[in-house]
DNA sequence: TTATTATTCGTGGTATACCATATATGAACC
DNA sequence: GGTTCATATATGGTATACCACGAATAATAA
């Protein structure tokens, strides 16, 4: 059985009683969206990791048809996390390391838009919440919770994008998050990025409340490029 | 016959006797590449236009089977060009003009993107190319080859994301472009846009050459959010 | 043993039949 | 004539059988 099948439960687990829409979303959505959260789990970097995904496997594994489960890979390659050769196998793509520092760009530009986009469209309130984010390491550094510091890393760039208030801009970066948020939870222990990021946000976080369009847009892009830089420097376990 | 339907051209028309590799590319791609030439040649915010798909005419006309027609129908769907009702039909989406204007934000932000990584990668010669873009507009004013302005108009744009060199963004502003080139055609007739584009254009040719990264990211960004500012003003024929 | 050929098997791609259900149609009744 | 209910139809969703092709394996010859 494959490493990803394992990570996939039954879409429908000894069907409770329960009345109501048996099925509200199709097989196609929910084959899509069980594929994507396993993908997402994967460790697609360790090098141990099995790659191939199984086709046939999986609608056993989840007791539906080969139909639903190729349309949701089709949606998958799309989106570029699997490529499919044709007599020879369907699997996971491991990014390479200039891919990954273009999507990090382009996260870049995405959410120094949205920034900018903010200082004009969002509320005191809602920029407000995004001091919270940190508050529990106000007085003790990130470093001693790494954890949850790049949890909260990342929901504070989740957070910015979502204050532009652009669905299209969400959207688009929805998926870049999945790539780039293994780089980000492998970066934060290196170099003391934690402690030098919080200082960014920070000023991001300033730059939002005082409206000052450019500034924000520039610090959210330069933060996001910095990450880039280091991706550039230091990550070269990637392809 | 559906609207769509006639644009659409026959997979195998008459079957020349070339050898070599018949079917290169899978029908669920070939029927991709030809709906989705068949949207862009549409112009679906004329009203009179049908925007219902019919999904087993698709396949009759194409003489393929249902699921590769299927296939590409998804994946369209997910690019957000169409969308699927259950028991009701497919059908084109419109977008309206919130959505159109947050794709041209979006769109500002990674062309400007693209201009920075441009000023950074970019040969000289690639630069200077841009400027022959507009060789036969530079005597004659633009006023009157509007058809043809626009024509180099979107073909200046896609050159500067191209200097970017990033993979990334060119794929992700592809889809874009198909929304965004009819808004631009309308709006380029519109208060004299032509001749100040084109100096607009100038200045981020000029920036480009001189390395300038900020400036000419800044000129690129604040190019197309005058679009968009513009379609925010002029353009409630969008929904 | 090694090289070559034949065969099997696994894979993704395609065609087709069937299903469930919302809508449309029309018949029956008041 | 209008309302209600039964039936038919159309549509997207799903299951399944089959196909073509290449890789892996086995069989065979040198």
């Amino acid at each position: 059985m494959s490493t990803i099948a394992k990570l996939v439960e039954r879409v429908a687990p000894s069907a409770p009683l329960t009345l109501g829409p048996l099925n509200a979303t199709s097989l196609r959505d929910q084959a899509y969206a069980l594929l994507k959260n396993a993908i997402a789990k994967t460790d697609i970097y360790d090098p141990r990791q099995e790659l191939r995904v199984d086709e046939r496997q999986l609608t056993s594994a989840l007791g539906v048809s080969r139909t639903p489960v190729r349309e949701a890979l089709s949606l998958l390659e799309q989106e570029g996390f699997i490529r499919t050769v044709p007599r020879r196998g369907i699997y996971i793509i491991r990014k390479s390391k200039r891919e990954m520092i273009e999507m990090i760009q382009m996260w870049a530009a995405l959410e120094s838009m949205a920034a900018r986009l903010a200082t004009l469209y969002a509320s005191d309130a809602e920029i407000a919440k995004l001091r919270h984010l940190f508050d529990e390491f106000q007085n003790s550094p990130p470093s001693e919770h790494l954890g949850e510091y790049s949890d909260a890393n990342i929901a504070f760039h989740t957070a910015v994008i979502a204050l532009g208030r652009s669905q299209t801009i969400i959207d688009a970066t929805r998926n870049l998050l999945m790539h780039v948020r293994a780089i980000r939870r492998a970066t934060i222990t290196q170099n003391d990025r934690a402690a030098r990021s919080i200082v960014d946000h920070l000023k991001i976080i300033e730059a939002l409340e005082k409206r000052d369009t450019e500034l924000a847009e520039r610090l959210t892009r330069q933060h996001t490029l910095d990450l880039a830089e280091h991706v550039d420097r230091f990550c070269d376990f990637l392809g």
